[in-house]
RNA sequence: CGGGGCGUGGCGCAGCCUGGUAGCGCAAUUGCUUUGGGAGCAAUGGGCCGGAGGUUCAAAUCCUCUCGCCCCGACCA
């Protein structure tokens, strides 16, 4: 409980951590300017709070203030893990290159998975990711279904040499994630694991004071296989996603199902063709035929190539709405479209942009469901200058397949339940993913059956970016000031800022305090610092300790301190001699709450 | 990888176009005054101008090459 002689003592907790530390003798380098590098606010307020320093591009140092926000994380994290069961391990980060051709991965991951030899000139990983070295350990150990089922996780380095590492800890290159990984004997028991996870990560986001949402997400055109992702709300965040505050359904943007949007139908009659100079584009065309967009039909020229060459592919879509290129993605079988450029079109359809048609077209043309439900519309004639009206999908022209093509629009019917769609934003912090057999297979992990037959197992797996959450935390808590911790991830619960250091009777009553507050667990800051107030209440604003308490002259003469609360700016005189237990239920309040405060 | 931008004391920037003494604000150090929202005065220290090569009597400045970093596009925790 002591620490060297010449220091002030300081406590320390079950863990081994310092429960209370002085300004004077800690290591918080607070910035009064935004570092010119950085672009987003996380970013911005994670270095001028000396959280953490940039060694290099994506690659970030942790300094003590900041790794004690970190470990807050991590205990959350592990502390949920271990209640479900899942057992703590720790993987190498150097792994050979060898099981990864085993996997097959060394040809499939490209050059963000990070190699090099060593000394024997072998192929060595930084590993991005750990399902082959977890799937190594389970082949080797696992006979029976007596030992299944089982979920191993850790939380450790990961390197992605990402092409643009940017936005701090947000998206870095080497990064601390927590990964888990289940291992089955059968669907239905990756099921449970999954749902086991999935009530987990809920807990974990919840326990972090965080306002998230869990979306289903885009898992590829592999069937029966599904993933969600944990998405922290943000109006800053990288993903847009769609919900629904009818029925709770939730999607990213990408995988977002639209069941039914409103389109109108052109005017009924002969297809006629129509005098259109220059409306190469849907809004002057409407605007032109005195029409809503979504009664023009959009013909727009895609690309996808597979190894049989490149394929083109004519989607027709109601003019007032976007294409979702993943859904046609999906559509396509898996194959990536591209928009064909107008010069590229033209070759193609021999008719500049504005003016393609699909009547007689020679390439597949798919539709978007709306567009295939409605009576009429109107439609390129393929020959510049010049639309058809009135004509009739499936019947002036054919249409060789029919889907969801549309990206969600706010407002548009919930898929589910037809209540008007929200459109958010948020920052991925974590994902569940089924993964079935595959690395089994590939690696070669079986179990003997209770028929005595072999089988492979069923895997799953689970992340969570552990530093992207601090940021997303911050990115969604945070002022003109600077951070608002939630009390369950602030580094320390509370700040004392006695305001003059020189004068006795302030810092004896502030060291007092600070003695007082330790001694009953609570984490706390004494900025012991001979510092005019301005400096003291910026930094601690910047910091973004969710208590702060002035001790000062006008204050003592009353016997009283002043509390002010971070994130309400709520003020309030309390007495020195209740002070410690006042502050003491507060936070321990603030953590019963959620982690909120 | 393509497109754009930036590298000048610890931090934020000016100087470069039009070559000739390296400058400003903040921070730091010392002293005095100050003490409820980033104080005032005075003094001090600190910079191979990202690196290499070239042009020139002379290069932070012009030219070539290189390295690093940031922003915009396709992937991901």
């Amino acid at each position: 409980m002591t620490t060297n002689d010449d220091q002030k003592s300081l406590k320390i907790n079950a863990w081994g951590e310092t429960i209370g530390e002085r300004v004077s003798t800690y290591l918080s380098p607070t910035l009064k300017e935004d570092p010119a590098d950085a672009e987003v606010i996380s970013h911005k307020l994670m270095v001028r709070a000396g959280l953490i320093r940039k060694l290099s591009a994506g690659i970030y140092n942790y300094l003590p203030m900041g790794l004690r926000s970190l470990w807050k994380l991590e205990r959350i994290i592990r502390s949920e893990m271990n209640r479900s069961g899942a057992k703590e391990i720790l993987l190498p980060c150097v792994q050979p290159g060898d099981l990864w051709r085993e996997s097959g991965r060394w040809e499939q991951y490209g050059p963000e998975l990070l190699r090099f030899k060593d000394r024997h000139d072998h192929d060595c990983v930084f590993g991005p990711t750990h399902e082959e070295v977890v799937t190594d350990i389970i082949r080797r150990e696992i006979r029976s279904f007596r030992d299944l089922p089982l979920n191993l996780y850790q939380i450790q380095t990961k390197f992605r040499d990402e092409i643009r590492p940017r936005f701090g800890l947000m998206r870095g290159r080497e990064f601390i994630m927590k990964d888990a990984y289940s291992f089955d004997v059968d669907d239905q028991g990756a099921e449970v694991a999954y749902r086991k996870m999935y009530r987990s990560y809920e807990n974990i986001f919840r326990n972090c004071g965080l306002q998230f949402a869990v979306v289903e997400a885009d898992s590829g055109p592999i069937g029966g296989s599904y993933s969600h992702e944990f998405m922290v709300l943000a109006d800053t965040g990288e993903d847009a996603l769609v919900s629904c505050p009818g029925c709770g359904y939730a999607a990213n943007m990408e995988k977002a199902e639209l069941t039914d949007y409103p389109a109108q139908s052109a005017p009924a009659g002969p297809l006629t063709k129509i005098h259109t100079p220059n409306c190469t584009d849907v809004p002057t065309l409407a605007r032109f035929l005195n029409i809503p967009e979504s009664s023009i039909l959009k013909s727009m020229l895609f690309e996808a190539s597979s190894e049989n060459g490149p394929e083109h592919v004519l989607v027709v879509i109601p003019g007032n709405r976007e294409i979702n290129l993943i859904k046609l993605k999906n559509a396509l079988g898996g194959l990536t479209p591209v928009l064909c450029t107008p010069q590229a079109a033209e070759e193609i359809t021999g008719v500049i942009k504005g003016y393609v048609t699909p009547l007689g077209a020679k390439v597949r043309i798919i539709a978007d469901q709306m567009s295939a439900k409605l009576t009429a519309g109107v439609v390129g004639a393929g020959e510049k200058d010049y639309h058809f009206t009135g004509a009739r999908p499936g019947v002036d022209f054919k249409i060789d397949g029919v889907f969801d093509l549309a990206q969600t629009q706010a407002a548009d019917p919930c898929p589910r339940c037809g209540a008007p769609i929200v459109l958010k934003r948020g920052i991925e912090v974590g994902h569940v993913f089924k993964l079935g057999t595959k690395y089994s297979k590939a690696l070669g992990s079986t179990f003997t059956a209770p028929d005595g037959s072999d089988k492979l197992i069923v895997m799953g797996c689970y992340g969570i970016g552990v530093g992207r959450t601090l940021a997303a935390s911050i990115e969604q808590n945070h002022d003109r000031d600077g951070i608002i911790w939630p009390m369950a991830l602030a580094p320390f619960q509370v700040i004392l800022l006695p305001l003059e250091v020189q004068n006795e009777q302030i810092s004896t009553a502030a060291e007092t305090l600070f003695d007082q507050l330790t001694e009953l667990g609570v984490e706390t800051l004494l900025d012991d610092r001979d510092l005019r107030p301005g400096n003291k209440f910026k930094d601690a604003d910047l910091l973004g300790i969710p208590i702060k308490i002035t001790i000062s002259k006008k204050g003592l003469a009353n016997g009283q301190f002043e509390l002010k609360h971070r994130r309400t700016g709520e003020v309030v005189m309390i007495p020195e001699k209740d002070a410690s237990k006042i502050i003491f239920g507060l936070c321990t309040l603030a953590l019963q709450k959620g982690g909120q405060n």
